[in-house]
DNA sequence: TCTGCCAAGAGCAGATAGCG
DNA sequence: CGCTATCTGCTCTTGGCAGA
């Protein structure tokens, strides 16, 4: 193996084992408590390790909290697969549907380190800005690519295609963030409820033509007072 | 011999208590 | 209320031991 620990020494099976515990502790103790009120010390008491042992794999708690946010990153492939399936494969309703479910599922996996992930990217860390950035962009993209694709015979700028995928994503992934809020006010909006919009919305951007035209006389329309 | 872990201990920061 | 002393817990380094 090419890892070493911070003492230089290669990790073996034993270390692999108890970096991964370190790694598993600290994605329980992130479920139940502020990300902020964790320690090293306390991490490595979760894991059965001393905490020195907590500093011969990590530098320091960020550096732990990064190595679980790539690991959930790598985790989308899923959410990758929904986007990039073949266009005429299914109707534009069906292939929203399946990506609003793969983004769900995989928030739903990896809720409490994506949480601290982004509460501290919006604190400006920038390897934690960064590795939000490098996960978003390409499911940006390909929300953007879907757009383009399905308005061919209009002048959607690609500029405008990127700029309304940044808002639909920025809420779907907004909304997913927090199930367990909404769950607590039975009078709101259920989950359900709130997947089926994100797909519509998704729907309406990934309609061939036809409806693409009616989606500008629409959002061209005058708005009514409600 | 190498790997993996831990005991000991220094240094530091935050919390708390005592005092004027 | 503000200052100081003390306590407590955390971080981090060094050195050494056990087991494969």
């Amino acid at each position: 193996m090419d890892e070493v620990n911070k003492q230089g020494q290669s990790i073996g099976r034993k270390g692999a084992e108890s970096r991964r515990r370190l790694m598993d502790a600290t994605r329980e103790l992130i479920a139940v408590e502020p990300a902020h009120k964790i320690t090293a010390s306390a991490i490595a008491r979760a894991a059965k390790l001393a905490s020195q042992t907590f500093y011969l794999y990590f530098k320091d708690i960020d550096e732990i909290l990064l190595a679980l946010s790539q690991e959930a990153g790598a985790d989308m492939q899923d959410v990758h697969d929904a986007l990039g399936s073949a266009w005429e494969s299914a109707p534009p309703a069906e292939q929203a549907g399946r990506f609003i479910e793969a983004f769900t599922a995989y928030w739903d996996r990896h809720r409490a380190i994506l949480t601290v992930r982004n509460y501290l990217a919006d604190s400006a860390h920038p390897a934690f800005l960064t590795i939000r950035q490098d996960t978003a962009m390409p499911l940006i993209n390909a929300i953007a690519d879907r757009m383009m694709a399905a308005h061919p015979d209009h002048d959607l700028e690609r500029k405008s295609a990127f700029a309304r995928s940044v808002i639909i994503y920025s809420a779907i992934e907004r909304m997913a963030a927090r199930p367990a809020t909404m769950r607590h006010n039975p009078s709101m909006l259920s989950l359900a409820d709130i997947q089926q919009a994100e797909a519509d919305i998704l729907t309406l951007l990934f309609t061939p033509t036809r409806a693409s035209i009616d989606e500008q006389s629409l959002l061209a329309a005058p708005r009514k007072q409600a």
